[in-house]
DNA sequence: TAACTATATTGACGTTTGTCAATGTAGTTG
DNA sequence: CAACTACATTGACAAACGTCAATATAGTTA
């Protein structure tokens, strides 16, 4: 009589345990990850926290190029990605756009985030 | 003598106007990146979810191959991707490599999020 | 209308990323 | 020792990404 079929139980749960909860759904894991993607990236949470603290909270393109120190297509680029994300919102106003967060987005991934 | 000679100050500040705080430091924003990058994928949000959901907080490779429907190099390599961004631990117990959150990694996360 | 300005878009290029098949490694079992 | 098991590593490849130069667009000014 071996050692294994002595302690079948504690062998059987060595590997492939159950779970004590549902873990996050392939969908949600998918829509949180393309959020988290828009944010990881150095330049982008540079242009967040810019924005955020200009006055009033808004920023325009030219604002942002040089501090940033990439090119101004560049830039639009990145503002474009936070802008599809839900981060910030664009208004353009005679020949500047201006950038502004949205409140809230940021809060909202920082608390799914400990959700998971 | 035109509008714009009228107002020099609020044609000044129409464009690159003043910050209210310090913005998050390029350092920071690439610390801060890399770290979210390890998040930023739908199947390593899984595997954080799956790892978390288990009993005992505990999960071995073989508990989330299957689920994740990956191959298990596949699987591994993310594994590895978040240990090496501090979001879990590995320890090896016989055959089996366990892996756990590393309590108040996410949290820390978190709360950086809505200081930028 | 023509010149100018701020921003967006396009196209190209090198780098990084996610994945797998094949192989290597450490530990176990007979 | 030899076969086996769970996991890690390597190498390859297509897809996605970040960047810029060049160009297009929309709005302003003279």
């Amino acid at each position: 009589m071996t050692l294994t079929d002595l302690l079948p139980a504690t062998d059987v749960t060595a590997c492939c345990e159950p779970l004590t909860r549902e873990s996050i759904s392939a969908e949600n894991a998918g829509a949180l990850a393309s959020t988290l993607k828009a944010l990881a990236d150095p330049t982008r949470l540079r242009l967040l926290s810019m924005v955020a603290a200009h006055v009033d909270g808004e920023a325009c393109v030219c604002d942002l190029t040089e501090p940033v120190g990439l090119s101004q297509p560049t830039v639009s680029h990145h503002l474009k990605i936070l802008v599809e994300a839900g981060f910030l919102t664009r208004s353009k106003r005679g020949l500047w756009a201006y950038y502004r967060l949205v409140p809230g987005a940021l809060d909202s991934v920082s608390r799914l985030l400990v959700t998971i």
